[in-house]
DNA sequence: CTGTTAGCGCCTTCAC
DNA sequence: GTGAAGGCGCTAACAG
């Protein structure tokens, strides 16, 4: 079927040289825009060449050529946390009709190897880069790199930061957990925060703070988690169980799903009933959430909607527009089950 | 800091004429290889003067003229099932020592995305292609691709098929989790089998079916869900109860976590317990799988070992060594919770 | 409509 | 140890 030269590819000059004409004309006939310029018959002649001979166009030269790679840059923090997947996913489907490819990266959340990503991505010419793990103190580094590649951050947001951002409303989503669980009587409440230096938690610390002030509950402060994981969910747990033992809050609220699945994990371990003695409520509805026991409240993170949007804003940067919306945030809602409700008689 | 030149880029024969030197001189001194080609205090100078005008190369040129991108292709059928990240994560993991990038596409299952990925990996001359997307009948499509860029197959096999497979012991899998039911006593099983064009579950089947044939014990056949998602395991699980009801299995081996927490659902809805009524074992070991109720038995899936060895592999084949071992197996294990129990005296 | 020319930025001979 | 030249494969600009 497809053919091939000593070893190495069908180039536009073989097919060039099997219909008989030059290899512009080629190139012509092969791109649909420009198709048009070349007499029907030759470019009949040239498809059927091209096809018989296995031509496949080499994107590398023609980059190099054109200045343009058809491809993007996306950095994530952590593949393997749940979060960041549907954020791929939804990224991937903008980019598939533009016929772009990404190139992902992983940060592990480490600022050397943010700056490595970022170093690789604009070597090969990307046309634009999602950085999805942005951390505050990354601002000048992503500002900095975003004068030779256009930039934008998913997900992840710097505050007054320059590039265009695509994020989920998370001082919103901080709010309508502290309002659900004042609506339910609870008046002495906890956070299971997750690392202060990434946007998410700090608008989720926010809406969740500013609305129990107003309502004038008590918040309990407890460190930030290192990294927003299950152990770290169950280390934060049992500080509080050890600490403040005497004034036990009623209702907790982690910043994701895998923290306050950790906490739960303790609480059933220690002998505390969810939501008997303590309500919990998580944040991202992760898949199969639904089936913990008690199946947990969590406000939902639309990550796939987040990356399609994310996804399409680059794709419009990438292809020379730049857009008037340099922000978009996305609204969040509560799905309620059982892992909330009234706190007992005090 | 960085500098720039009129919208462009710095090359080359920018820091060539800073320094006052050959462009070729420039190459070599950055060239880590080559570097000792070059007298010590121009090499220097040449350093210096890269980094001062913010230097970069351009991987797209150096990919054209050296016939290697420095990329790898990653094809999977979907990001956004969680049994996709930590095989992804496990590539990554792979490629980054190598300094090399992976182009992520997905295939959504459907053959002809995995033709256009392919197409878009091969014009971007990506130096090989990993691909865990594959399906029984993608074979003549994956080894007639081989013949332009080198392939391996990583999570999902296809038999007999002559790429390099980077596989984890499906069969095994199966039979640990009917050896762990028999033992418990039970008679009368049910698969919830994943589609029967993906090797994995193929695999797992063979080695229930296999396993429960030689200790004489009935397995109820079921048709195969159509995508190994919630939905399908709910479907099934109505099946189940509305066309078996007469003679109900006392346990249930699904061949994803998925699938077995849409049955768990079902059967809770129509109030069977688990496991008193029915045991059920999964697949994959989830993350938060052990918080559900019940905390769910499941085969482990070593997703990231997969994609960390399937990865090492590629970067051997696309550094030229074509190895000996053109077949991996990766080993399983059973992590017992209390979703399996003895059978209720029948 | 088609051919010719001239690079895109880099790296690898081959000379010196 | 360094420079000059050529070309990877493609496409845009300019002729004709």
């Amino acid at each position: 079927m497809t053919a091939r030269r000593g070893g190495k590819g069908v180039t536009l000059k073989d097919v060039a040289a099997h219909v008989g004409v030059n290899a512009s004309t080629v190139s012509r006939a092969l791109d649909a825009r420009k198709a048009h310029l070349v007499q029907v018959d030759t470019r009949l002649l040239v498809q059927g060449a091209a096809k018989q001979l296995g031509y496949r166009p080499d994107r590398v030269a023609g980059a190099l050529r054109r200045g343009a790679t058809g491809t993007a840059g996306v950095v994530v923090a952590d593949l393997a946390n749940p979060f960041t997947a549907p954020v791929i996913h939804g990224i991937s489907q903008a980019l598939r009709p533009m016929q772009m490819v990404p190139m992902v990266l992983e940060t592990n959340d480490d600022r050397s190897q943010l700056e490595a990503s970022i170093d690789h991505l604009l070597s090969r010419r990307v046309d634009v880069v999602i950085v999805a793990a942005a951390r505050f103190d990354d601002r000048a580094v992503l500002e900095d790199a975003a004068r030779h590649t256009p930039m934008i951050l998913a997900a992840r947001g710097i505050p007054g930061c320059a590039l265009p951002q695509v994020l989920h409303d998370d001082q919103l989503g901080g709010a309508l957990a502290a309002q659900h669980l004042l609506g339910l009587g609870h008046t002495r409440l906890v956070e299971l925060r997750g690392p202060a230096d990434i946007g998410n938690f700090v608008g989720r610390h926010t809406g969740f703070q500013r609305t129990c002030k107003a309502a004038g509950a008590e918040v309990i402060v407890l460190e930030n988690a290192l990294r927003p994981r299950l152990e770290d969910g169950e280390r934060l747990a049992n500080v509080l169980l050890d600490e403040h033992a005497g004034r036990m809050p009623t209702a907790l609220f982690a910043h994701n799903d895998l923290l306050a699945l950790g906490a739960l994990g303790v609480f059933r371990r220690r002998k505390l009933q969810c939501p008997r003695d303590v309500s919990i409520i998580g944040y991202n509805d992760s898949l199969g959430i639904d089936q913990v026991d008690p199946p947990l409240t969590s406000v939902v993170y639309p990550g796939v909607e987040v990356g399609r949007r994310a996804g399409e804003l680059a794709m419009r940067i990438a292809h020379g527009q730049r857009p008037a919306d340099s922000g978009v945030l996305i609204t969040s809602e509560l799905r309620i089950r059982r892992s909330t409700a009234r706190p007992r008689r005090a």
